[in-house]
DNA sequence: GTGAAAGCGCTAACAT
DNA sequence: ATGTTAGCGCTTTCAC
């Protein structure tokens, strides 16, 4: 900055009002400091700047880069947060909650100035204390906070969708694939699609009819719960596997083993996501929009970095898609 | 860390020293001082340490978030830095030069260590210029370089191979999925694939009978290809999609058109994703290792980090996957 | 082995 | 409207 300053023949303090666009400068000292800094291609240095005020960088802490629907949310950030002069720039942790803290605090190390968090595995407490350290959005269903935001479908509706669908259709014996978590972590969004699953079945009278298939929400987690649905007796007619990863690993080991979909079993996922919607696959899901979701939680961060200490939660009402994947049990409604 | 420096009683040098594990400090005040960091639970300013020396954090500029494969190539990465003390920060781009640009400018002027870039847009004379200042290695088919590493697969032998399969399958006419690039850029993957195509359909003497087909590398674009594919006259028998996710999207379209797959036409894909392995898709593709590659990249690129100048361009051998999407035109070898 | 002090590149009072 | 200067939290000579 100073070599800026002795070509424009102006004090570092003037270069300084003129690359912030501070008011109190001429417009001859804009042009001359400009030219300068073109001339000699200066670029600040964020590291000093961000010493004494904001870094205008905002951290993301993204629990599972391979999810797909993380990197829809991470779309609709980058649009609002680039539009408003922030960089974005994530952490990658991974589903450890140890990986995770570790990560937060790195970001917090490099004073970004606001954080959001992907689908966290932290615990309450822990969220609060950082939120109470620096402006924190939360994506999934962690509400009701104190020092942070949270945003979130509402997963128990959209299993209750999901349940109300395939009830209406006949089904009765319905599957759950649970995402493999504490029985004390409520937070999260596994926790919250088990619970509405729970709570619809039961409102249909089915609460023996539900079953619970323990495993992980993934490609091969898929897989393995598939083998088990096929085994157990009386066999599920339909299963809600809780992500549309999941369906895929079901659906496809039921293919291969010659189980006619949907006139054997109806498969539902969650996440609506865009391999879903294509041919052979035409996956029945539940969309929660996580362009807009990411878009939501960028703006609530703005918000607290501009100053709102009052907590919003937001919840998104998610939708059914239903597509080829689902029909009443035993009858073929629609050629696949 | 002058809160530090007083509760041990000691001087904020010594407490520097111990954090950094400077020789030259007694055990005794290395236990002090690590009590009092622990009592106050402080946590080193990175900006300012940033200000004097290293940040220990590296930056990558990623293309396209959307992409699994990339995702592959950050795990690979993620795994040697995190044992190496090194931090990874992830700037999402979008596939446009300037949004690249931008988001590499801006990973430099936060001082980052060292800069890992993922299939980049840039031109090589300014990919030159970036490397004379940073530390840095380019994913994809970019050299030779002067000033930086490049780490990518042989997208020339990749394309060979699925045309000598196609070919010893018995097909003449085959059509490539082009992603729409300028022609005067050798150095991106679609470059170096049409290539590859160009080349082996010369060698088998089938330069006549090849088909460029413009369009985009995504589901859209494929399904868009798809119906040119099928208009086209003389219809390919096999198709180079280029991408396993143009290659979903194409088999999407011709399986919902009624056109039988591998029968009336083969379809190859390029990534070997982990969706394309599954039934009921079972997509030929080439499989080019993403996991290491991404981890060749950081060890590249911590060399450079420790002082390295001459410039390493690894290349990696694809390995064509071949399943249930390719067969002898009109031959059904295989039930899907 | 330990501490004092200069300085990294900026910003923000304050003075002119 | 412009310039002077004191820090931001750390590292790093250089004395002690």
């Amino acid at each position: 900055m100073i070599d800026v300053a002795h070509h424009a023949g102006v004090s570092i303090a003037s270069v300084s009002k003129v690359l912030r666009g501070a008011p109190g400068v001429s417009s001859a000292m804009k042009e001359r400091v400009n030219a300068s800094v073109e001339a000699l291609s200066y670029r600040p240095h964020r590291l000093a700047r961000g010493m004494r005020g904001p870094m205008f960088t905002v951290g993301v802490m993204l629990s599972d880069i391979e999810n797909p629907f993380f990197s829809l949310l991470i779309q609709g950030m980058v649009e609002v947060f680039g539009s408003q002069g922030y960089e974005l720039q994530i952490a990658p942790a991974t589903a450890g909650e140890e990986s995770q803290n570790s990560v937060i605090d790195s970001l917090i190390d490099h004073q970004m100035d606001g954080l959001i968090l992907i689908a966290p595995r932290g615990r309450e407490e822990h969220l609060e204390r950082i939120g109470e350290q620096v402006p924190m959005v939360v994506i999934g269903p962690h509400g009701p906070s104190e020092h942070y935001d949270t945003v979130s479908g509402d997963d128990e509706l959209g299993s209750a969708l999901i349940v109300d669908h395939l009830v209406s259709l006949g089904h009765r014996r319905i599957a759950f694939l649970t995402n493999e978590h504490p029985a004390d972590r409520l937070n999260l969004p596994e926790s919250a699609r088990a619970r509405g699953f729970e709570e619809a079945m039961g409102r249909h009278g089915l609460s023996d009819d539900l079953l619970f298939v323990p495993g992980v929400w993934s490609l091969e987690g898929g897989r393995d719960a598939a083998r088990r649905i096929l085994e157990a007796s009386p066999r599920p007619t339909a299963v809600h596997a809780g992500a549309d990863v999941a369906a895929f690993g079901i659906l496809s080991y039921l293919w291969e083993e010659g189980v006619r979909i949907p006139e054997d079993v109806s498969v539902a996922g969650y996440d609506n996501s865009p391999m879903g919607s294509f041919t052979p696959i035409s996956l029945t899901s539940v969309d929660q929009s996580g362009h807009e979701m990411g878009a939501i939680a960028a703006k609530l961060l703005l918000e607290r970095i501009a100053g709102r200490s009052e907590p919003h939660n937001d919840v998104l009402t998610p939708r059914l898609i239903v597509r080829g994947t689902t029909s009443a049990p035993g009858a073929a409604i629609q050629s696949r």
